[in-house]
DNA sequence: CGACAGATTGATCCGTCTCAAGCGTGGTGG
DNA sequence: CCACCACGCTTGAGACGGATCAATCTGTCG
């Protein structure tokens, strides 16, 4: 999801939500009155299927925005986890977007940042092998410092059914790749939302102090 | 993708090009300095995967618009057929957007439009078998009218493999799936583009007739 | 401490992919 | 205008990855 330069919107009125844990937000085809922002937590946001199957379109994180629509909302947003959000009106923030070049460009800048995640996601999730969408997932997530408290360590807000239902895989199979992935040492366990990350997949861009582990034998 | 008010932007410059079949009108990671208006033809817009494999994101048809971005295009496109393109300057637009309240507004459900149909392409991708992928396709498209050059009589613009990309099927898959609807008397194969439509799908929501039954009774 | 939802593990099945040939259409050149 | 060629499409056989069904285990929370 995109990061909105926040100081842009300061001028604007917002107030803060409080969400518990999968408390819905909006469901798909209310009419979009507000644009969030994430202060603490985590979002979902997805779309059900006719058969009632769910497929998570995006993780929302502190510091992202979600919500911004001048129509009807396309997909059902509920929180991961005990959320705190800031809201705007989107009467307000369109009308000032009309005035403002700033706002009018972040917030075509935030949409087409979402268009360009979906594009990816789909294009992921379509030709990945389930082991390679894992891994994807992981290295994705690990590049977000608020979700490692410890280096390596990442706590994941959502749960396995989350992820499984993000990477279009059932429960079962994430479960084994994900102890596929254990045996290969790319990870490890630490309780039911804990793994730590050995692998060092080389992201693009950052690399953070690994602790003591020795660089990865294992091919990528 | 979105429909825009046309008339929303005719009093902003703007020029036509025309490509031929399968010329590439920008490329993925490109800066973003035009938005398009397909004026006849068919564009398809995709992400490459990293092995080559391509996903096909949507089709754009006439009178449809793409290529909106601030920033860098995030996906890639090619012209599907012979094809005329409207064309905007994005700084003019953005700025036009920056003072008209019903360009910004107009622009923001544009982006919004194309994360929705995003969204609903990569749930019905993920979770429907090969058969109700290609009916969910080819209920798409009827809907167009400027493809039905007579009634029920599909004359679709992109390859099989298009297709099977835009799907995320393997040829062999979706010319079998083909011969099994046309076994079922869903459709029926017309040339090598062109598809009778039999089944009246009628569109939003409705249970067709049964598959598998003894012979529909064959009615068109 | 106990209970329950979520997670893991196992066995089996099915749908789709892959590799490999033929076939037909539509376009091209003579 | 016709014959030919090439590419895209079709069809077949086999393999494999992930889904499904079912049972058990384990963290987390009351």
């Amino acid at each position: 999801m995109a990061q909105l330069d926040s100081c842009t919107f300061d001028n604007i009125p917002s107030w803060l939500t409080r969400y518990r844990s999968g408390q819905t937000v909006f469901a798909e085809g209310e009419t979009a009155n507000r644009i969030f922002r994430v202060e603490s937590g985590c979002i979902r946001l997805q779309v059900n299927g006719s058969d009632g199957v769910r497929q998570i379109i995006s993780f929302v994180f502190s510091g992202e925005f979600f919500g911004c629509s001048a129509d009807d909302q396309s997909f059902s947003a509920e929180a991961v986890s005990a959320t705190i959000l800031r809201c705007w009106s989107t009467r307000s923030m369109l009308s000032c977007g009309a005035r403002s070049v700033d706002v009018a460009i972040a917030l075509i800048n935030f949409a087409n940042a979402q268009v360009s995640e979906m594009a990816h996601h789909l294009e992921k999730v379509s030709h990945l092998t389930a082991t390679a969408r894992v891994r994807w997932f992981l290295s994705n997530m690990r590049n977000r410092e608020d979700l490692c408290k410890h280096s390596g360590r990442l706590d994941l807000p959502m749960t396995r059914r989350d992820i499984a239902d993000y990477l279009s895989l059932s429960a079962e199979t994430l479960s084994r790749t994900i102890q596929e992935l254990e045996g290969e040492g790319f990870l490890q366990r630490a309780g039911r939302r804990g793994v730590w990350l050995r692998g060092q997949t080389p992201q693009p861009g950052i690399k953070e102090a690994q602790q003591c582990s020795p660089a990865s034998p294992d091919d990528n």
